[in-house]
DNA sequence: GTGAAAGCGCTAACAC
DNA sequence: GTGTTAGCGCTTTCAC
């Protein structure tokens, strides 16, 4: 059973020709080379009798290029991104590439550590959900000609190719769609960090707030206490610290999820009668009772832009390549939450 | 910026050493090829000043060995999966080793493609819940002197290297759980595949179910059924035909979530009168009202059996490795939907 | 104690 | 039209 590996070497030994005869046709190149269509037929005929695979370690090394394409996300365990990181599999075998997944933890040393790794690895194409304060290393990148798009949030600052939501008008539009509903003091729980996608979403919430002439009641949740107690004591305080509150916006749905459930242990009376929407959605949020309105993200527009936008950068020469900043919309889910009471 | 790569030779040549003292110094065998203290000091300084990091791809080509493990499970996006891999990560990464996902939808052609595939990247080890129909192929990797570790389910008749979990008995003490808080007409919701792991929890189900002297009540959701509609339309004609039903044992949690979304839209009054466990568990289940009882797999421990049984193979020689079978303990999680009426 | 050199499998410039 | 050969960066045998 263990037939040693075909290498090219024994290919054109059988065929009778020479391994550039063999290399140039199964490269493509048997037209170009102007090799005869009696010698292209029979490698082409063999190869496939064998089923010969190029040994791509070896192409690798040859070429600098390995096939693969990192996907680096804040933790790949998130329903979000294991549901881009699956999509965006499919699409790169199909090409031909791999897809290296890894999670940063959102880590300034992690990303940089997991990066130089990667370098050494020869990776073709990074996808990267930056952390906060690895510009410079993602300015590295580039300037060295690699691949790179930024997703889901970016350095204004510094121009890359991303791919966003429209986070902002729909942060925006979802505090509308419950001003509109007749709540009043509606509350906006996020996280204290300064990812433009964050900013979005409480700019859009701000604008909506300021337009009605309402007030804002924000809550920030330290990263501190989001990571040891998910946020569910500061937003214990926040409920009641602010009685008035009709309605709770929460910047993210694990945010929603430990707001459900310190509103289900502490506040059960309270569950029925508040407003409720989040951004990013989950089935779950259609089980729930009530149902909870949400922000969905187009996952599999996403995760194709970004596939598509990679595959086309590895495929023109990359300094010929245009900065492309895509901005994709997301879609308002209405669900019992946030209807008018 | 673009300070071209060091190699080895560029390293031999600053130090004025062959890169044969370079490569032995590198490589840890300075003491052994008595190498002398001086020159590695002064090789492992320098190195250490231009940050060098070897070619991971030329050594690939010259050991046959990649630093690449497989983790092929049914689909990343699915929560359980997402959540070991993330924990296997984080091991194999300090370990030296990357960790390539795939997802094979349970699908034999897709299992065999994506196996076919990672023998050309000379991947050195295999993680895989093995689809119903690839026994032979996990045979062929194994002849062919793979490290390969089966895992969520087995195939009975092949020795191989396996970490499951206690499937039958946790069953069995779920089942016997809502026995014993006076449930009598316990339907369990199964799919209706071969898979060990299934067998196992039906077979659990059963052993309780007779031994109280009960009848057996189960629904086998067919695999086109589950595509289609999630098996929703299968649960919903179950609950309309056995209405004597007091509660609901789930052998998966998307089958819970089926569930609760049938009985959310259909039988609203049921909900909160019905026994209701499942397998797997959710954070949800903890936040959901009724909270939902489960079945909760040590999803550490089953990462970290993997990972190192995986490390420990590839230390060894394979060849001298015992076969490892390891069955991990679950854990019944009793939350208010399975308590005494 | 250290170095020369072969070779992993492939690509492609150059030669004929 | 096809072959020879250098070389990608590394490991390791063998020679001195």
């Amino acid at each position: 059973m263990k037939n040693k590996r075909h290498s090219i070497k024994d290919i054109a030994a059988v065929i009778g020709v020479s391994v550039t005869t063999v290399s140039f046709v199964l490269n493509g190149k048997a037209e170009e080379k102007k090799i005869s269509k009696v010698v292209t037929d029979k490698i082409l005929k063999y190869v496939e009798k064998i089923k010969y695979k190029p040994n791509q370690t070896a192409q690798s090394l040859r070429t600098g290029k390995s096939k693969i394409i990192v996907f680096m996300v804040e933790d790949i365990s998130n329903y979000f991104f294991a549901k881009l990181a699956r999509i965006m599999e499919d699409i790169a075998y199909k090409k031909g590439y791999k897809v290296l997944f890894c999670s940063n933890e959102n880590n300034d040393e992690k990303s940089i550590d997991l990066i130089n790794l990667f370098k050494d690895r020869q990776v073709d194409g990074y996808i990267i959900i930056p952390s906060a304060g690895i510009k410079s290393k993602i300015e590295e990148l580039i300037e060295e000609g690699f691949p790179v798009i930024l997703f889901d949030r970016y350095f204004p600052e510094l121009d890359t190719n991303y791919v966003v939501v429209n986070n902002k008008e729909a942060s925006y539009n979802a505090t509308k769609h419950l001003i509109d509903n007749n709540f009043q003091h509606i509350g906006f729980v996020t996280i204290d960090v300064q990812q433009t996608q964050m900013i979005d979403r409480l700019n859009g919430y701000k604008e909506a707030i300021t337009e009605a002439g309402f007030n804002e009641n924000i809550l920030k949740i330290s990263l501190q206490d989001l990571t040891n107690y998910g946020g569910e004591n500061s937003i214990q305080e926040f409920l009641e610290k602010t009685p008035k509150l009709d309605a709770l916006y929460f910047a993210t749905n694990y945010l929603a999820l430990s707001g459900l459930k310190v509103l289900n242990e502490n506040f059960p009376h309270y569950i029925n009668k508040l407003g409720i929407i989040t951004f990013d959605d989950l089935d779950f949020f259609g089980i729930y009772r009530p149902t909870i309105s949400a922000i969905s993200q187009p996952f599999s527009e996403i995760a194709q832009t970004l596939m598509n936008l990679m595959l086309s950068l590895l495929k023109n020469d990359i300094k010929g390549s245009p900065i492309t900043q895509i901005k994709l919309k997301t879609n308002l889910v209405v669900r019992s939450s946030s209807q008018k009471r």
